[in-house]
DNA sequence: ATAATGAACTTAATCGATTAAGTTTTAGCA
DNA sequence: TGCTAAAACTTAATCGATTAAGTTCATTAT
């Protein structure tokens, strides 16, 4: 490994010149800063992080949290798209990312403890059970976070806009005349609460009746309870016209119900998803959902954990809100 | 944070001592052991993983490298699966992740001068072009390495058993009683080139003839490629009745068009996938595949990598070929 | 009694980079 | 020329942990 010593042997400097040359300091001159520079490509420098990271705390190491409770880690295209997001826009800037875990080897270290254990120099949360303990300690400690999809109090936010987005669905419905709507969520985190009351606000502006029996609560990404959630909708004396589903994969499990009870999409029930992962477009019908702008979010997150990270003195907490798109699939029809 | 030195002070030992009761050296009296330990715990305590990686050039870190270069990441469910298996096993033994790539912001660095920089203790290649020459400079180097789904010269490499998963697949249909059997499969890749011999020598075996208008060339996840390709394969005089597709993902594209064309799946026609991601099972008809073991596979290459970091001496590389399972769905009928 | 042995601990150097403080060199000006 | 100030460089301490080499002290052997 060539060393900051290599090159001050080299090319003749101490080993403090050098380090101020490749860092840019103000009191080298621009003649020796060239040589130096030149020294370091030849030989094929490159500065050891660890070294760095002991001597002045900072890693250039971004920490990444989703929640490994839960299980379903980078398997959601959302999550897989926010991640790659961060991690591009991090790379873009120089950093690496590390996982944040629980438990790391025989070692029990909760999340903040990890953090400072790989000296990260920030972290984005993104999925995780934000009332959790350690989360929680974590994001009130002075470790510069960004929370996405949830808000901690002083604290950078990036927020899909899950109002605008359960709002233009509920509006292109009513659009093509859909009056009875029925609406299937997933477990009431607070980004549900917030798709539901947008749903039911949504609703009262423009004059529908929500029968309680179409609300149900289901299960996010899993086909099997938005199947039998489907079923049960079938089933009433007056079903709905159009039901959404809480994400794309689970609108699978109702169109697997609603073909095997020989109901046509979108002739016999419209329907509608959320997300806009990639299956949505390959369908055909394509489905009609809301594409939430992950890439913006993660590239969003990162930009604004280095922000904090470099500017500390300036920075302020911000909250920002990503608007994402309708993706008019065909599985919207006018009822009759 | 609390240090090592906190610890002598508090407990009066030197640091050495401290140092050497947390790492199980053999000249410390077991009580002290247990005095520091204790101390250590009441203090919180936990080491500082650039001082260590500085002073012992061993990071409990783990180099993943996922080409940046094709774009497709960690979306494809195949490579997350795997993903998820390293970093869970890895930390399991008390290994960090870090995601190993080119160009980390100004510093243009390959993978190998990446890998020093961040002092990784070894790196399992995942998807990668391995004809890339900074792949081959690292496969080449003195780093531990692992890959996936390729071979290099004296390394351990995990094999996805692709020949045994063709060849389950055709001797499945083939008992079902399909006679003309397609075959579409992806970029020609190594992985590629072990499927369609495998293909090609189980027909033989099984003495069916394959027609070369049967073997077609699509793209790897690409509805697009697989629906066009169908449609290529509907319009022969003599068409299949059976299409092998080069991925789970790719049959939607297939399922689509032979919906459009009226073609019912599978009394019309038989289909098979590969990989048995998610969405092949709560498709309805199931889809009939070959699910690729890729929890064993991320677990082994993590397993293999953390052994040749640490008994460098008993190391030998191995090839591990990993067997899959075939997932029998609802498209495959007798054909008539 | 003295030397030898070994257990249990400490001292001090080290990894590679950074940086405050100190030193030398150069330049500027009367 | 001589003095001062600024520019350009070096010295040396430091981050936290590890470890070879050295020290102390009790125990055993001769």
């Amino acid at each position: 490994m060539v060393t900051i010593t290599d090159i001050a042997k080299a090319c003749g400097y101490s080993r403090a010149t050098v380090s101020k040359a490749l860092n840019g300091a103000p009191d080298v001159k621009k003649e020796t800063v060239e040589r130096i520079q030149e020294c370091a490509r030849k030989l094929g420098y490159h500065p050891n992080a660890a070294a760095r990271a002991l001597k002045v705390g900072r890693s250039y190491n971004i920490g990444v949290l989703f929640s490994d409770t839960s299980g379903v880690g980078l398997s959601h295209e959302y999550f897989s798209r926010i991640f790659e997001s961060i991690k591009k826009e991090a790379e873009k800037q120089g950093y690496d990312i590390t996982f944040i875990s629980q438990n790391l080897g025989t070692m029990s270290m909760d999340y903040l403890e990890h953090t400072r254990y790989r000296s990260c120099d920030g972290v984005v949360i993104a999925s995780a059970d934000f009332h959790d303990p350690a989360i929680v300690r974590l994001g009130e400690s002075d470790v510069p976070t960004v929370t996405l999809d949830y808000q901690f109090d002083s604290r950078t936010a990036i927020l899909s806009d899950n109002v605008q987005g359960v709002d233009a669905l509920v509006r292109y419905v009513y659009g093509k005349g859909h009056r009875r709507i029925a609406f299937i969520h997933g477990e009431l985190t607070s980004v549900t609460q917030k798709r539901l009351a947008s749903f039911k606000k949504t609703c009262m502006e423009l004059g529908i009746q929500v029968p309680p029996e179409y609300i149900l609560q289901g299960i996010y990404h899993d086909p099997k309870s938005s199947g039998l959630q489907t079923r049960a909708l079938l089933a009433l004396p007056d079903p709905p016209t159009c039901i959404f589903y809480p994400d794309d994969f689970s609108y699978i499990g109702g169109m697997n119900e609603l073909e095997r009870q020989g109901v046509q999409v979108p002739d016999q029930m419209s329907t509608v998803g959320y997300d806009g992962i990639h299956l949505s477009e390959v369908l055909r019908p394509r489905l009609t959902t809301y594409r939430q702008n992950a890439e913006r979010m993660g590239a969003e997150a990162a930009r604004l954990l280095i922000e904090e990270i470099e500017q500390p003195d300036t920075w302020l907490p911000q909250q920002i809100t990503v608007e994402g798109q309708l993706l008019e699939g065909g599985t919207v029809a006018e009822p009759d």
